[in-house]
DNA sequence: TTATTATATAGCTATATGGCTAAAAACAAA
DNA sequence: TTTGTTTTTAGCCATATAGCTATATAATAA
């Protein structure tokens, strides 16, 4: 699994970046309506979900649309239920 | 959730940590033995995931016994499934 | 072309992070 | 008490991160 997934995941506006953008795709400015943060900080969040593969953007006219990408997600929480989901049978202590 | 859970699990030396302990208990030693760290390096990455309440440790005499505390991870894992698991039906565009 | 709007990038600052070595603390044994 | 063992804490350094303002870029409209 992608560790810049794990650190895009890591920070809470990113989080509710994903959540909103689980409703839909939205503009950038409509994303940043979202945050009391300046627009090019949330800029920047967007790029590190984009560097993670976590999101597509998408230019439309003067807009820039983005959007999930939901199967690098699932595979994410995939990995995480694999590898820390599930009992612990084998306890040795 | 607890944010400082998000942290501790956006590393990979800790999350190899948290792996190890899903095998059950192990003293501070025995894990750094997996590590090229060095062991202080280890002990501060215990001490994160311990502040995080992921694990807990209890002293053994000259040892000190750390183990998974499975509640939180799981609780963990619970609520990512509930925030960014299942479909996104409600798409808008 | 000029102006306007939407967004990204550059450049800065402050803080956090993760690594290290050296030293302290806690306990056991002699 | 002294010594040895295990582990943590302190202090340092280099890099990463997240915020900001100012500026650049891209597209559209006048």
């Amino acid at each position: 699994m992608n560790e810049s997934v794990f650190k895009a995941m890591a920070d809470p506006t990113r989080r509710k970046i994903v959540e909103l953008l689980k409703q839909g795709p939205k503009t950038a400015g409509e994303i940043a309506d979202h945050f009391t943060h300046a627009q090019p900080t949330v800029s920047r969040h967007l790029s590190v979900l984009k560097n993670a593969g976590l999101v597509v953007d998408q230019r439309e006219g003067t807009f820039i649309v983005y959007r999930l990408n939901t199967t690098i997600l699932q595979e994410w929480l995939a990995w995480l239920l694999e590898h820390f989901g599930g009992d612990q049978k084998h306890e040795k202590r």
